[in-house]
DNA sequence: CCATAGTTGGAATGTCGTTCCATCCATATC
DNA sequence: GATATGGATGGAACGACATTCCAACTATGG
């Protein structure tokens, strides 16, 4: 990749174009889709165009997510509490590495980057909101965006193996609790217990309430004088 | 893979032999370093030989992060009020994927799989003991499994960062610092101002603060009735 | 001592990311 | 308006890898 900003052709290639293509064999063929040859094709080019363009494979997925990671951060946006905005915000990021389970393993394998960064930085905000003490705001933020990026990560494990075994996400992880409910109780008695009400169980709401731990611990550190802190 | 049980070599190449000889170039190369080409030299055969004993590169690495999670959850047992429980296991599976960060990438790629099942219910027994209402366990495991994993999964990709950078994982860090402190004000304010004390921070203590939010969480629903559920 | 089936070592295959390079084209210069 | 220049392009070439294939090897049972 080299600065792209002198003479351009009419219909030249991109970074936007060829992140938005990259977006969309994201979508449609899921992380083991996007290839430079696919991307090359679909933007009608050869792979070594796309290096004009891109650094290399990383930089170009790390540029994909921050496009949605910036769109899902602009729209969640609004005047609620802190404790509602990390909810919200927290929520919104659930929902787009659901919708797109690349999302979640790529985040996770940028820590640093320009979405990562984003996403610390506005939770930061909004813990600095709530009241907490400044030395642990940090560890406060850090602990909330690794427990989502950590949600985001396995959600995004499940979708790849399913779509590996050709089937739903649904009926793969109904499949996966089956076989649970097959093991040992004498080796796995918690597991194997809970294997008769997972099939009920809705990610979306556990997840939030994992938010909703965290934030009552918070809560309950400041009414407490930080103990074991 | 074939099942292996009949006529044996002396020499003979066995599954442990080969998940050893992983995990040791795991600690060696790191995530990257291990590839059927180098086992096989270490081993002084052939990559197919290998494929006699293990099913593909995933079984491979499941494996080897299963070797590592029961030995840690072995040592880790001990006779701890149940909170205790859950702070020395997840201190135990933290200093694991901190001296080992292919462990948290790969336990994060593999979930459902053998060493995540235990570490699933050995959380599972402790947040049993706790005294937490049925319906809540699964959430609040799941939710303590995410965190637990999400922080190895960044802590791996950190690592790696490094290693390919050739750098030590804390000065590659530092240098990251630097850059962050170099932002924009304007767009990442709390990232931007959090910088000049995020050189003295603890990972490891700042992991663990993560646990006891959680667990005061979970103390706190229970004083108050269980509020937002 | 030989036939058989488990096991081995390494070559072959196909897919990637990345690099290379001959060619193309919009502008700047004359 | 012809031409030189350097940004951009497209596709071939390269090297690394996981996986498969297969010819050869070896311990056991007949």
């Amino acid at each position: 990749m080299r600065k792209p900003d002198g003479k351009r052709r009419q219909d030249s290639l991109t970074r936007e174009r060829v992140v938005e293509a990259s977006i969309a064999i994201l979508d449609e063929d899921g992380e083991k889709g996007l290839t430079f040859q696919a991307l090359a094709k679909r933007l009608k080019t050869g792979a070594g165009a796309i290096y004009w363009h891109v650094e290399n494979k990383s930089d170009l997925t790390i540029a994909a997510c921050d496009a949605i990671v910036a769109g899902v951060i602009a729209a969640s946006a609004a005047g609620r509490s802190p404790d509602d905005e990390i909810r919200a915000l927290s929520l919104a990021l659930f929902d787009a590495m659901d919708a797109r389970p690349w999302l979640g393993s790529a985040l996770t394998q940028a820590p640093g980057s320009m979405p990562t960064l984003r996403i610390l930085d506005h939770l930061g905000r909004h813990v600095r909101a709530l009241g907490v003490a400044q030395q642990d705001q940090w560890t406060i933020v850090a602990a909330l965006l690794s427990y989502v990026l950590g949600i985001g990560a396995q959600n995004a494990a499940n979708a790849e193996m399913a779509r590996m075994h050709q089937l739903e996400r649904t009926t793969f992880l109904a499949e996966m609790a089956g076989q649970w409910a097959a093991l040992d109780p004498a080796e796995f008695p918690f597991v194997q217990s809970m294997t008769p009400q997972m099939p009920e169980h809705d990610d979306r709401a556990d997840f939030l309430t994992g938010i909703d731990l965290f934030l009552e611990g918070i809560a309950a550190r400041d009414r407490h004088g930080e103990p074991r802190g």
